[in-house]
RNA sequence: GUGGGUGUAGCUCAGCUGGUAGAGCGCUGGAUUGUGGUUCCAGUGGCCGAGGGUUCGAAUCCCUCCACCCACCCCA
């Protein structure tokens, strides 16, 4: 009949966006309370970035030959015919930001975290999608390595707080401009002779990004990999001094780690430490957070002033997707029926002051069996009558829903049950 | 971008070698007039992912496409 005007087409969530659900909506808020408290005690705080930037941003801070700026932003041309991208991370903006706004001329590190969507055009899969969600943290001005032991000591108890157990933390240095391009160098030469034998990525990337080659899971590859130089063990003299303070402000903070000198991250501007914690059970994407140092990214977007830095982010929907086990259902304080229509003035009025006095209320018409049984559905402590009779004497029925016993009370002494079970 | 797996009710899934659709849970109502959880009864609900082909007949066989999931890659 009116199906020209109603479409049998259902539009769906894009490919690789979801909706996040109640009762999945409670563990993300707890993940990021948690967060924002754990921030606060470090003395971060909150900065918000625009979702979209120019692309140039992250051409240039991410770097022009990584993955993400050459195959998984999302760019389009703006109607002035600027080029603008969805944001694939958020550590550019940030530093962007921070030099936009002169915030070295702030007194201290500055110390700044964010939380938010992220976007990245990859096949999906289990813990990867293509808006996705990270918290993160920069703290910028200071290249000493307590800054980092801090940042690293921070993310630690976030998620031990969020509810995560059983993760591992990895660390590794990937020395400064003055240090990798000589290890670079190193590692290319010691790739030549070997690369022919090696598998076609790694052929490939022994010319494009030797570094990447480290990364290889090719079980074939391995001994090869094993025999090639390590970094740390090429590291300059600054950069060796940096991580061994590192290493041991975190042993002295009683922090476990493991040192993974193959660890190497795929942003260009990382540079000394770098670090990521993984957790089983997460899939092939076992990657909670990543992180590290990025001395020369400020310079690289164009400041004039020498601001070294250090961050991480978390990725979110991982970090809910291995804690949201711990979750305890959402309840309901207390559930009100009304029995009659003349009930709604009183049930409004008693619901008010009920919420002002801070307990979450539902109300609910219809028959009374109907409205226990939803009462129950909810989850709700308590269940409240409220019709003829109750509004003649002032007194109501309050029910345990837990014990099934009632009492009829007068408002203030149901305000002062509900605060008592509290 | 490349593989593999899966698409049947709101959810989890049955449906053998083709005979035109099922269970459990959920939801709604009833047994119970102003009192939930248990039990019992009834109801609700599906162009069997889409299109094409084979056939008297297709959820079932074949082809194409699409979607989702997992993996490679890469990363959070």
């Amino acid at each position: 009949m009116l199906a020209w005007i109603f479409p049998k087409i259902l539009i769906k969530a894009v490919k690789g966006t979801r909706d996040l659900l109640p009762p999945a909506t409670e563990v993300w808020n707890r993940v990021e309370t948690t967060a924002r408290e754990v921030l606060g005690l470090y003395n971060y705080q909150e900065i918000r970035t625009p979702i979209l930037e120019e692309t140039q941003l992250f051409a240039r801070g991410v770097g022009s030959d990584t993955d993400i700026v050459t195959k998984e932003m999302y760019t389009f041309e703006d109607r002035d015919g600027s080029s603008l991208t969805l944001r694939p991370e958020n550590t550019a903006s940030v530093i962007r930001a921070y030099i936009e706004h002169r915030l070295d001329q702030r007194p201290g590190v500055q110390k700044l975290y964010y939380m938010g969507p992220m976007f990245r055009r990859e096949r999906p899969q289990k813990g990867r999608y293509r808006q996705f969600y990270q918290i993160g943290a920069e703290a910028i001005g200071s290249e000493s390595a307590l800054i980092d032991a801090e940042v690293i000591a921070m993310v630690v108890e976030i998620l031990e707080r969020a509810g995560l157990s059983g993760f591992q933390l990895l660390i590794n240095s990937v020395g400064d401009h003055d240090c990798r391009p000589q290890y670079v160098e190193r590692l290319r030469l010691a790739l030549e002779p070997v690369a022919a034998q090696m598998c076609e990525d790694c052929r490939r990337r022994s010319q494009t990004n030797p570094l990447r080659v480290l990364d290889c899971k090719v079980e074939h590859d391995q001994p090869i990999i094993e025999r090639l130089p390590m970094i740390v063990d090429h590291l300059c003299d600054g950069c060796r001094a940096h991580f061994d303070a590192v290493k041991k402000h975190l042993s002295d903070l009683g922090i476990a780690y493991e040192v993974r000198p193959r660890l190497v991250r795929g942003l260009d501007y990382y540079m000394r430490t770098t670090f990521e914690v993984v957790h089983g059970a997460l899939g092939a994407q076992n990657s909670v957070l990543g992180g590290g140092r990025y001395d020369g990214l400020a310079e690289a977007l164009g400041s004039k002033v020498h601001s070294p830095g250090i961050g991480f982010s978390i990725g979110e929907d991982r970090l809910v997707m291995s804690v949201e086990q711990t979750q305890a259902p959402k309840s309901l304080d207390l559930f009100i029926a009304l029995h009659r229509d003349a009930a709604v003035r009183h049930a409004l009025l008693l619901a008010r002051d009920l919420r002002r006095a801070g307990h979450s209320v539902e109300l609910g018409q219809g028959r009374l069996k109907r409205a226990m049984e939803l009462a129950d559905k909810l989850g709700a402590r308590f269940a409240l009558v409220v019709g003829d009779d109750e509004i003649a004497s002032g007194r109501y029925p309050l029910k345990d829903m837990a014990t099934g016993k009632q009492q009829t009370l007068t408002p203030d002494e149901i305000t002062a049950q509900l605060a008592a079970k509290n």
